[in-house]
DNA sequence: GCCAACGTTGGC
DNA sequence: GCCAACGTTGGC
């Protein structure tokens, strides 16, 4: 099993929001990055991810996810009154992917970037790393872990 | 709102 | 294939 970070901005879809879906699963669509991409290609079913509120007041890693849907293509890339269409992308050739992903929980406090970058076991963690910006990330089980604990689950 | 860092585009 | 210009991300 494999373990990832995913940004999320909460004023577009938080935490909350996944929480309350149709069975609390969203599909992780709008994604147009090929590293960020090919991580979630690289997502396999049951593997787990750190829910992260980007532009926000604090940013935090807020909870954690499953992958309940490896990658498929995601339609949102050709309909053209979506905000991240794009016009090389087509049914028959849909470059761009997404995952499922259900709601797992709510941390009891949100761990901030600040906090992050006070722990000295975590100083490779992707997020942290200077000019860092991709969307899907992966992390290590031993973060993974560490995380958790700070947000006191 | 600013701006550093990074990715993409397109002229050559 | 190089690289300047441009657009985006995301913390502050």
């Amino acid at each position: 099993m494999r373990y990832w970070l995913m940004k999320s901005e909460p004023g577009t879809f938080s935490i909350g929001d996944l929480a309350k879906a149709p069975q609390q699963t969203t599909g992780w669509d709008g994604v147009r990055n090929y590293q960020a991409r090919n991580n979630m290609v690289a997502m396999r079913k049951g593997d787990r991810v750190l829910f992260y509120h980007s532009s926000a007041d604090p940013t935090a890693v807020v909870g954690t996810a499953t992958v309940v849907r490896e990658a498929y293509p995601d339609s949102t890339a050709w309909d053209k009154n979506d905000s991240h269409y794009d016009a090389k992308a087509s049914a028959a050739n849909p470059i761009w992917q997404r995952v499922d992903i259900k709601f797992e929980s709510e941390f009891a406090r949100p761990v901030t970037l600040e906090e992050l970058r006070g722990v000295k076991e975590l100083s490779k963690l992707v997020l942290l790393q200077r000019g860092s910006r991709l969307s899907v990330q992966p992390v290590t089980a031993d973060e993974w872990k560490m995380v958790c604990r700070m947000g006191g689950l």
